[in-house]
DNA sequence: CTTTCTCTGTAGTAATCACTACAGAGACGC
DNA sequence: GCGTCTCTGTAGTGATTACTACAGAGAAAG
């Protein structure tokens, strides 16, 4: 991978470009994004600004780049949304997502610094926002296919697309929770949510069946 | 209330804080709070900075203040949850939930800004954080109340206030989503939404009655 | 008139921001 | 040796930030 073999304290691009990503990660999770300074991430990084601007063009593209990194840290360390492989759907759905709401209890780096750039309107985040949307349509996509595999090839496709809409929405409303109350418990209210999301999922089947 | 009675462009200190509060909460909604400067909303409310400084200590106190009264202005149109005059809990809840998802497009100022000081940690903020916590725990209490209310004197308290949360965690979660997308329908997660809450609404009071 | 109070206008402050110019260090190929 | 490429260290840039010092305008009170 790395372009040299390195052997003591000498320069190697590809681990002080991780020493960034890690210390910028970490400095917008503490402070926020725009407290995260490239001067905070020099600091912390041990690594001068210019080593900074020589791995990434600009602050916007190394927040993208650590939105992107984060993201896929968390797919590894989070049950596969891929296959199936409970009895039912709500068998399937309380482990991944009690997996992954467990894990939203430390935040990870891109859904907090995401939320913050859809938020935060300016054209300074674009490759940040644009970044963490991609990565949304992602998610969505997967948890759809997860749930249209789980209630058959004959189910209504909107129906999953709307699920998983759902399941992203209430997963960043408990991000935001989860910054008001320290201590909340993940479990209970995804036992709500669960039961919400059955009944969402039979009356929608329902009604669809019923219209065609 | 003005403690002098003004006349032609000669300075009012009750209409030139207003000024100076719109200024600043349409900044926030255009540009996010970081990019509401004082030097914009200076420019914008036509006041010079020293006006700002004189009105409000800093920049904090000011937009713990834009928080406040856009959540008051945004109480005013919005139907009371105060007296439920719906039958059931159903429909009050479609009503008043119909009207606050509504409003909800506009994305009123103190909710916005209030999420972006939440995710933003920064001591900066301290004041209004501590507006917009005041807020929430304002909109939960009337939000119990009413569910409460609607249920009946016997029904479960904690009840009422997990339900009181959920409405507030899936708020928070439209409002971003609707930053994703400019043309959602609130009317159609609202249905999906009351569905969600009427199950566990009659799931959660089944094991409350069976408990105890 | 003079005094007093509220608010505004002008002109700044130091600090911090993202970002850069540029030389050079150190390992490689030849 | 010599050039080349990758990455770092030093030292800065101008722009923007929140915030302030201070005089004075203008109306009311005496």
């Amino acid at each position: 991978m790395s372009p040299r073999a390195q052997t003591g304290g000498v320069p190697d691009g590809a681990r002080s470009k991780d020493k960034i990503l890690a210390a910028a990660a970490q400095l917008a999770k503490e402070r926020g994004l725009h407290g995260a300074t490239i001067a905070a991430v020099s600091q912390r990084s041990g690594l001068p600004a210019s080593s900074i601007y020589w791995h990434f063009s600009d602050k916007d593209a190394l927040f993208a780049e650590v939105i992107r990194t984060s993201f896929a840290q968390w797919l590894g360390t989070v049950p596969q949304w891929t296959a199936p492989d409970a009895a039912t759907l709500h068998e399937g759905l309380q482990s991944i997502l009690g997996a992954s709401t467990r894990t939203l209890r430390d935040v990870p780096d891109f859904l907090r610094i995401g939320m913050q750039v859809l938020l935060d309107q300016h054209d300074e985040h674009a490759s940040a926002r644009e970044a963490f949307l991609a990565i949304r349509s992602q998610t969505a996509a997967m948890i759809t296919a997860y749930v249209r595999q789980a209630l058959g090839p004959d189910s209504d496709r909107t129906l999953a697309e709307d699920l998983a809409t759902l399941v992203i929405t209430f997963s960043e409303g408990l991000l935001v929770g989860s910054q008001v109350y320290a201590d909340w418990d993940p479990d209970e209210y995804l036992e709500v949510f669960l039961g919400m999301f059955d009944h969402a999922a039979s009356s929608r089947a329902q009604s669809a069946s019923r219209a065609g």
